[in-house]
DNA sequence: TTTCAATAGTTGAACAATCAACCTTATGAT
DNA sequence: ATCATAAGGTTGATTGTTCAACTATTGAAA
């Protein structure tokens, strides 16, 4: 007589989830809702530059920014022509491998990061460091790196933002 | 001499920031994907299944749906209209307020949230629930509910799912 | 009891994300 | 060298989401 794994999730960890789940949601909206009344920018295209003015000044390969957004190939392609048009990014082919292009980026796009920087910051610490109290930061921190490190996030690969 | 509050995070905290918000652009990314290919179904609209399933016979009004699944009227009106045309849930006019809808799962609809609920089930323990020790259960649900309660979700309203 | 504001939900247009097909350049095997 | 395969990235079509405008109903105030 075997002992069955349970396919479904108990009360417990069901509340876990959705908690984690109910929480998120909210996260995100606030944020892309305040980044959006601040400085007309969506949290996605937030992150992008965030990600691009970490980066050196020759800027991001599309496959880093790719991995470290974790967007797809495409979803870049498309959000960095946008950025492109709004004049907040640039767009330079790569000498070393042909196929490939860097984006940096502008004047125009540091002043809109910049703007948008402390309403971003504001809201993150407000509503997720605001509700992480000094006994739970670290354990906080332990589980969210496990959980990427359980999907392949790469270490010192941050979703950036 | 005033002390300036910073409006940059500091190094930690953007760690902290970042680690999470890798961990759950990971986490969603992959049970969309796995809901995708075993059972045909994207992540919001196992959501909005999952929490017909747990409501009354009588369904969900469309108001309730939205503000569990934080999404909009509008984005509701359109995803149930598409789950309709599926054949997996069913609209009927409310009979004490002839402005409201409730929505209710057909019999299919049943079957092909019990396609996916293993499924669902088995990404969360493995990447989530799996990566909270212990000793990290407690503390975990506790900074969860805190944000959800600083960006007003009321108690008793998860995300289902 | 009529009027006005608020609530519930829907709609169509604009916008963003995904998916599959594609082009180009690089790499590895023969 | 040649060919096949893979990698980097883009594109257009499809699908999903958002936004603003709208209809219908309700509840409250005058």
């Amino acid at each position: 007589m075997t002992t069955e794994v349970s396919t479904t999730l108990t009360g417990e960890d069901q509340a876990t989830w959705r908690s984690y789940l109910m929480a998120s949601r909210l996260l995100f909206e606030e944020l892309d809702r305040r980044l959006d009344s601040s400085a007309g920018l969506s949290l996605p295209d937030y992150t992008l530059l965030a990600r691009l003015r970490d980066a050196s000044d020759d800027g991001l390969r599309m496959s880093e920014l790719a991995e470290s957004a974790v967007f797809s190939r495409s979803r870049i392609s498309h959000a960095i022509r946008r950025l492109e048009s709004q004049g907040w990014v640039e767009r330079r082919s790569c000498p070393t491998d042909r196929r490939g292009s860097f984006a940096s980026l502008t004047e125009a796009g540091w002043e809109k990061l910049a703007q948008a920087e402390p309403v971003h910051s504001a809201v993150i610490k407000e509503h997720l460091l605001g509700s992480i109290g000094e006994a739970d930061a670290e354990s906080f921190r332990k589980v969210t790196d496990k959980v990427g490190q359980s999907l392949g996030a790469k270490p010192g690969d941050s979703a950036c933002g």
